[in-house]
Formats: C-alpha cells, sequence, structure tokens
RNA sequence: GGAGAGGUGGCCGAGCUGGCUUAAGGCAUCCGCCUGCUAAGCGGUUGUGGGGGCUAAAACUCCCACCGAGGGUUCGAAUCCCUCCCUCUCCGCCA
C-alpha cells in the first residue's frame, strides 16, 4: 500500500510508476473519490464538533433544572445528519481502500525500464556449468530410475502436480532443508518453525490479495488460506507490532511447504519438478531501516547465493526490469540455474525488497528511541533456496553416464556419509 | 464443542444505577527543581489514526475519532441492548 497522502502529494509520481509496472489503474477516479471524501469529513467535523459542544450544554441545563427540550429537538435532525455523512464517509471509504490495495508498488529509481522478462539484465554470473560428456537425461527419469521420486503416487494422491520423494530423495529433501537452515543460522537469522495456513489479514498484509486470490488454495470453512510461501507467516510475525529501531535488522529464516494453484499456468512444465503444487522451500525475511535496506538487499542475496555455492551449484544473477516486477516489490533479483537435460535455466530464489509497501498493509513499524514518532520498516525476502528446481539442477547436472549422481560435497555429513545416490 | 470469568491509555487498575471523566489513581517515561553523587522527595510531561490552518517542510495550532470489533437505543454511551472475535479457568473430544 502506498501513502495516501503522497498519492495525493504526488500523484505524478505513482502514475509513472504504474506506467513502468505496465499497470492499468484510473488514479484520477481515485483523487477524485479522495477529494469527496474527505470534503464529506470536514462537514461531518463540523457538526460533531458542534454536537459535543452542545451536549454539554444540555447537562449544564438539566443539573440546573431548566428545561432543554427545544435544543434537543434541534440536536435531533443535526444527529440525523452526522449518521447520513458518516454512512456516506463509510462507504466510500470502503471502496477507496479496496482501490488503494490493487495500486502496486513503485519500482526503484535503479531499476532497468522494460516490459517483460526479455527486458531483465543478468547482473552476476558464479561458476561454470560443464558440458556433460554424453546425452544428459532429464531429472524425473534419473530420479524415477533411482527410485527417490513417485510421480504415479503423487497423483494418485493428491493429482497431477502433487510429488512422493522415496527413500534417498525424501533423504535429500531433508538433507537440503536441514543445510539451508544451518547456512542461515549461521547468517544471523532467527529460526522459525510456523503454521502453514494463515489468515486473510496475513494474505493482505504481505499483498498476494486480492490480486493473487485465484493462484490460493483457500479453506472456506476457517476462511484460511494456505501458504504459498513462508514470506507470509514469516513477515506477519510482527504485523501490528512497533520494533525496537536498535534491534533491526531483524531476520528469520523457516523451512515451509508451499502451496500455488498456478492457476493460468495450464500446459507449462508438465513433466517432473519444475511446477509443482506443493514444494519445499527454505524462506528469509528481514525487517529493515529504511535507510540501509538496499543494502540489506544485497545482503539477502549474497545470503541465498552463499547456499549454492557451499554447494557448488552456478548460477546467475537476474535483475528484473520494472514490467517484469511483483505487484509489491520495488526490486528484485531471481536467482537462477541451468538444467541441462531440459535446456533451461530455472529461477531458484527470488529476493525483493518491499520498502514500506508491506509494512503499510501489515502495520509493521519500528521507533528509533523511546518518545519518538514510530515509522514503517522496509521488509525483504528471499528463498534460500526452493527445493525442487534445485534437486532438478543437482539430478541433471550431477549424474553420471552409469546412472548415479554425485552428491554434493557439503551435504555429505547430512546424508548419513552418502557420495552417490545410485539404484 | 459445553459452562463460567474477563477484554479500559506503554503497563497495572478504577469507572460500568448514561451527562462536572475533555478516562480517576498508581507504575513506568522524559524534562526541571532539590540535596557532594545516587536513591528518595517535589513540580511538570507522555498515545494512535484522521481532517483543517500555518509552513519549502517541520515545529506549532484547532478540530474529529479511538475504553476488543461491528451494529443499535439516546439530544448525549467506556457505561444500556444485540452480534462477532480473542484471552483465562473448568469439562468433553483428540495426536
Amino acid at each position: 500500500m502506498l501513502d495516501r497522502k503522497m498519492i495525493r502529494k504526488d500523484p505524478g509520481r505513482v502514475r509513472e510508476g504504474l506506467k513502468k509496472k505496465g499497470v492499468n489503474f484510473d488514479l484520477d477516479a481515485f483523487l477524485e473519490m479522495d477529494e469527496e471524501m474527505r470534503s464529506l469529513i470536514r462537514e461531518g467535523e463540523q457538526l460533531k464538533h458542534e454536537k459535543n459542544k452542545v451536549s454539554q450544554d444540555v447537562a449544564k441545563l438539566k443539573k440546573e433544572g431548566k428545561d432543554a427540550s427545544e435544543i434537543i429537538e434541534r440536536m435531533k435532525t443535526v444527529s440525523d445528519r452526522i449518521k447520513e455523512i458518516d454512512e456516506q464517509i463509510k462507504d466510500i471509504s470502503t471502496r477507496l481502500d479496496e482501490l488503494a490495495l490493487k495500486i502496486p508498488n513503485i519500482p526503484h529509481d535503479s531499476v532497468p525500464l522494460g516490459t517483460s522478462s526479455e527486458e531483465n539484465v543478468v547482473v552476476r554470473k558464479w561458476g561454470e556449468f560443464k558440458e556433460l560428456p554424453f546425452e544428459p537425461l532429464p531429472h524425473w527419469e534419473i530420479a524415477e530410475k533411482l527410485g527417490i521420486l513417485d510421480l504415479a503416487a503423487g497423483s494418485t494422491l493428491s493429482g497431477r502436480g502433487f510429488v512422493v520423494y522415496r527413500n534417498d530423495g525424501a533423504l535429500l529433501t531433508r538433507a537440503l532443508i536441514n543445510f539451508m537452515l544451518d547456512v542461515h543460522r549461521e547468517q544471523g537469522y532467527e529460526e522459525l518453525w510456523v503454521p502453514y495456513v494463515v489468515t486473510r489479514d496475513c494474505m493482505i498484509g504481505t499483498a498476494q490479495l486480492p490480486k493473487l486470490e485465484d493462484d490460493m488454495y483457500h479453506i472456506e470453512k476457517d476462511d484460511l488460506f494456505l501458504i504459498p510461501t513462508a514470506e507470509v507467516p514469516l513477515t506477519n510475525m510482527n504485523r501490528g507490532k512497533v520494533l525496537d529501531g536498535e534491534a533491526l535488522p531483524v531476520k528469520y529464516t523457516a523451512f515451509s511447504p508451499c502451496f500455488r494453484r498456478e492457476a493460468g499456468s495450464y500446459g507449462q512444465d508438465t513433466k517432473g519438478l519444475i511446477r509443482i503444487h506443493q514444494f519445499n522451500k527454505v524462506e528469509m525475511v528481514d525487517f529493515s531501516l529504511p535507510e540501509v535496506s538496499y543494502d540489506e538487499l544485497e545482503t539477502l542475496l549474497n545470503d541465498a547465493t552463499e547456499v549454492l555455492e557451499r554447494l557448488e551449484i552456478p548460477y546467475r544473477v537476474i535483475e528484473l526490469c520494472t514490467g517484469d516486477l511483483s505487484f509489491g516489490a520495488s526490486k528484485c533479483y531471481d536467482i537462477e540455474t541451468y538444467a541441462p537435460a531440459v535446456d533451461k535455466w530455472l529461477e531458484v530464489s527470488s529476493c525483493s525488497n518491499f520498502e514500506d509497501f508491506q509494512a503499510r498493509r501489515a502495520n509493521i513499524r519500528f521507533r528509533r528511541k523511546k518518545g519518538e514518532k514510530s515509522e514503517f520498516v522496509h521488509t525483504l525476502n528471499g528463498s534460500g533456496i526452493a527445493l525442487p528446481r534445485l534437486i532438478a539442477t543437482i539430478l541433471e547436472n550431477n549424474q553420471t553416464p552409469t546412472g548415479k549422481v554425485r552428491i554434493p560435497r557439503a551435504l555429505v555429513s547430512y546424508m548419513g556419509g552418502k557420495e552417490y545416490l545410485e539404484a
């Protein structure tokens, strides 16, 4: 959510942001409604002021045993008018709030201009993918051969897009989660274990709602949502709180499964682990002082890439252009690894700065010093790292001609000393 | 799920037979005074959101709203009525 006063004062900036993100929004209608509401507020408050004054007079008169019926009669119409105005304000304010939730965050000035992912910029590369001296198998074939993935069982249990990991596949998942959480603890994140269903307010707070409702699994009976990422519970941990400025940055990490309906992507990436409805991910969230949040974004990005480097997995970092930025983000880096058999770069992490956009929605503040005014924090988050695509990369890049898969050295101790996945 | 108790300002806690409460009192906070220093004592200060005025912007100032949330009764609601939410205690069910 953007600052209402800022929108009023500097609509040009908002308009430019909308244009950069390629979002259609009738800002003029919004501003008109806003003006209408404020004029109603002015009128209503004037009448309330009168009401308050006269009420005291009535009390005085009654106390003195005098008659106040004339004033009372007159105030009846004033009260009715107040009620009328309040109703109008409420109506217009609800509509205004709904609209305000649909205004996207403004991209940071440093973000490259562009209208689609075509114009994203590669900012960094690490390591090199060695070309395999044989025709690589796609990860789902390797996995089925090794008996570590059971796609059929997944669809029997839950339908297409759900998978079952078996044996060393399950162990590999567990190992990766433990490894990543250990890395992030070292980096100074507090590890949390969070609920996987959250309230509507949480989803609005981190800006998944209202825009992405169709993409979310919704439990109607309780109006709860399955989380699409641990970002939601982690960021909402501090919803409605005023944090101690001296304690910032506050950093959390957690593992969670992530649930996404992937509405509108039917037919894409249907095979293997690339796009599934429930996947595992370790997430990092950072509550930062506004003036250093872009430094924190770089730190967060490095905290994510460190996981890949320790696993000896080459990657590249993409800076998203304005048109490819998500609704709430001001700036965002994607981290991608390459899978040779599917011949695709796979997004395994996304690290974003939301500035105060989520903080306003979720009302997360901080105070620099006692007695000072509270300000909104900046929130950032990044995956560190999403598992299925990482597993796909490991399987496809580390496969051997004999059908085995080499386990990254850093993971061996987490795999009970095992150095290879083999049938 | 059932029964009971309760939700008041940063915290504790009165008010709850509707109008001298524009929320008492205490603690804490910050400022000042006072004592070699500290403690104690004395005086003052202290929230959030919104609208307007003055500003380059603030400071400042005026006003409105906020006693869990939402509705209702009334000229007037923390106080009366209804609905919902949450917390605590007990019971039931359950890994």
